[in-house]
DNA sequence: TCAAAAGTGTTGGGGGTACACCCATGT
DNA sequence: ACATGGGTGTACCCCCAACACTTTTGA
């Protein structure tokens, strides 16, 4: 970087952070997104994805959490750095670059409606969204399409169940984010001999039919294993 | 992104870009990285990694492909966008956000020496770096870890070689990457099997023993089998 | 003729895929 | 009793890993 320049000598573009926030609904078998309506021009009225500007005493990430946090309530999410989105005419008003990040959260634990802040905050279904504001359409589509990659190579799908979950549930996510079926009993195989899941004291409770084993994520292990170079993989 | 607000109510960060320019020096069996001597404070006499402040009328990438011809007279490679750095006080002058590309390129075409606009440019073997100035080390690292991670799954290295290269050539390269030796008939097997190479009618020239096919990338074929959902592994 | 690298096949094992039935529970 | 999903085992096939010798060429 040739920083011998004086650091005021060019002006600046304007920086932001935008966030592709997803969540699972297992029951609709659905990938969903949270957008917020606009309320200024431009693009008025049109969803889009949260996000503001970068403070300056502050980091990207904790921008990005900040914006998501007034925007639309959610808080301590696992966030990932995406990508930087820079064209020049990517915003009507001038030049604006913005770092985006993907974010994954339990859907249960953000219900909206009860959110103060969080004017025009809701949750959509990835494949029936069209037409958002900016850029922000190969925005999201450049999230989902590493989500998809990711889930396979890294334990972040367990970011979007509850602690405890149900092979079943784990199963129905993997299908939902890749869009296939899978054969249950491979499945099973594959995932329990990663040996990274704990299976809980404990079982389903309310369902009209034989209960499952509660299964839980051990993220220490997990660690443990990474260190001495294993590699997560479906 | 709530851009509701107005454009210019916030101070706002530098934004520069720097690239972590790639070349293997086959003979030397060397993974290296193109540096550039710093000539003011702060940091001053350290190496640093290529790059500058972004122009109000350029991309991103044009500013990482234009700064890389300016300080080292590299031009034409293969960039990729690896990531963001914003760290609060990564540069003791103030907030500057940097985007960091990584290039790949074939390290004859890039003589140095020749270069009459590259004051202090230079080749280093990626694990003697040390200490370079701001956060580049960081930058670096990430960028090598991707590199190992991506050689893998998509058929990038190939960036790394002039158009015709022997199979040898090949193996080599990715051996320099991974940091492991390859057996040679299962390599070669495998890479064939991808129906990604094509033999010319042409071998080596001027080597003390039997002369080795030259071989080149079909890029038309592998966009054609991208299309059909086919994915590159090693 | 020697040195140096090119080129080539087979075998065994592990992991992935395909596939169907009985079990436990709540209503 | 019945409906609903939970849970389990086997056989085959393919791909990967391990492994050594002959061929070609220039010096």
């Amino acid at each position: 970087m040739d920083h011998g320049n004086d650091i005021q000598e060019y002006p600046r573009p304007a920086l932001t952070v935008d966030c592709v926030v997803f969540g699972v609904d297992l029951e609709e078998r659905d990938l969903r997104v949270l957008l917020i309506q606009r309320d200024h021009p431009p693009f008025k009225h049109k969803w889009a994805l949260p996000g503001g500007y970068v403070h300056l005493e502050e980091s990207l990430e904790e921008a990005a959490r900040r914006e998501l946090a007034e925007e639309t309530n959610v808080t301590d999410v696992y966030l990932e750095q995406l990508a930087v989105f820079g064209d020049v005419d990517r915003d009507p008003r001038g030049r604006i670059v913005t770092v985006a990040y993907s974010a994954l959260v339990t859907l249960r634990d953000y219900d909206l409606r009860g959110a103060t802040d969080a004017r025009d905050a809701a949750w959509f279904s990835v494949d029936e969204v069209e037409q958002l504001a900016f850029d922000h359409d190969r925005i999201l589509a450049l999230a989902c399409a590493r989500l998809r990659q990711q889930v396979l190579q890294e334990p972040i799908a367990f970011a979007l169940l509850p602690a405890a979950f149900t092979l079943t549930q784990l199963q129905r996510l993997y299908e939902i984010i890749l869009g296939t079926t899978l054969d249950k009993r491979n499945f099973r195989k594959k995932v329990v001999s990663l040996g990274l899941l704990e299976r809980l004291n404990a079982v389903e409770r309310h369902v009209a039919h034989r209960a499952a084993w509660l299964y839980r994520f051990d993220q220490r292990e997990y660690q443990r294993k990474k260190k001495r170079g294993f590699r997560f993989a479906l």
